[in-house]
DNA sequence: GATTGACCTGGAGCGCACTCCAGGAGTGAG
DNA sequence: CTCACTCCTGGAGTGCGCTCCAGGTCAATC
């Protein structure tokens, strides 16, 4: 038998069992996981590798629905290509447009952080 | 007649006025807004001043339940400067906590990226 | 052969942060 | 005086991304 099992394979993606349950359902996934003999899903390398793929893309902040479309484009097979990189591409400078706001939102906290420091350094901590 | 309305305060802001109500009685706010003699809000500049910063504690990604824990301690008055450099520097240390890792994970979707552009470059669009 | 434990399914429920709505009141223009 | 507009309140509804649950199957263990 091989494979691992929704455990092994939720532990080893950092992921819960419901939550790749839930991907597959929500066609995510390039296929459906195949399964043992008594229903059980098994995950092989090639599951495993695109949900670290898609675990990436939902980490950096891409909705649920862009990962599906984006699965739809690869599932569709070679002649999408130019779509596919598209997608990545939109994402990517979208996560850039984050990054700075938040950096200069951080900036902003920063500066009222340097604030709290300077007046408890004059001032620390008053019985 | 002093202040903004509802609506200018929230464009001001780049928020709506349902959000700004909401903030309001969620206790994200100093005190209640002032109003009008009839009963509609007045946005000073204090209050502006505030949810401008909390806009941007908002837009790091801290949960409006830790906004309002914040702005309990300012609305304490003096003597809790150590509890609120405390959490602005939680807030700041996960922060970049979140930024580190967003980078990482964007890294290998960089990568992706690459590889799509190389194989278009090399069978760019085939008919 | 009874129990235990991991897994299955469909579907309900949840936490978050808004967002929208109904019903009502004050204000200014025509 | 009527109309249009903006505001008010309390409360319901929404979208997202899971997360949990009931009721059931199957394989291995005692």
């Amino acid at each position: 038998m091989t494979g691992l099992t929704i455990s092994d394979a939720a532990a080893r993606l950092g992921l819960t069992a419901d939550t790749l349950r839930y991907y597959e359902k929500d066609d995510l996934l390039l296929r459906a996981v195949p399964r043992s003999s008594s229903g059980h899903r098994r995950y092989e390398q090639a599951d495993l590798s695109w949900i670290e793929l898609i675990t990436r893309l939902r980490a950096t902040g891409m909705p649920i629905r862009d990962v599906r479309r984006y699965a739809a484009l690869v599932r569709a097979g070679d002649g999408n290509e130019t779509e596919r990189l598209a997608l990545l591409q939109a994402h990517r400078a979208e996560v850039l447009r984050q990054l700075a706001e938040v950096q200069s939102h951080l900036a902003a906290v920063d500066y009222k952080i340097g604030f709290y420091e300077e007046i408890l350094r004059s001032a620390p901590v008053p019985a």
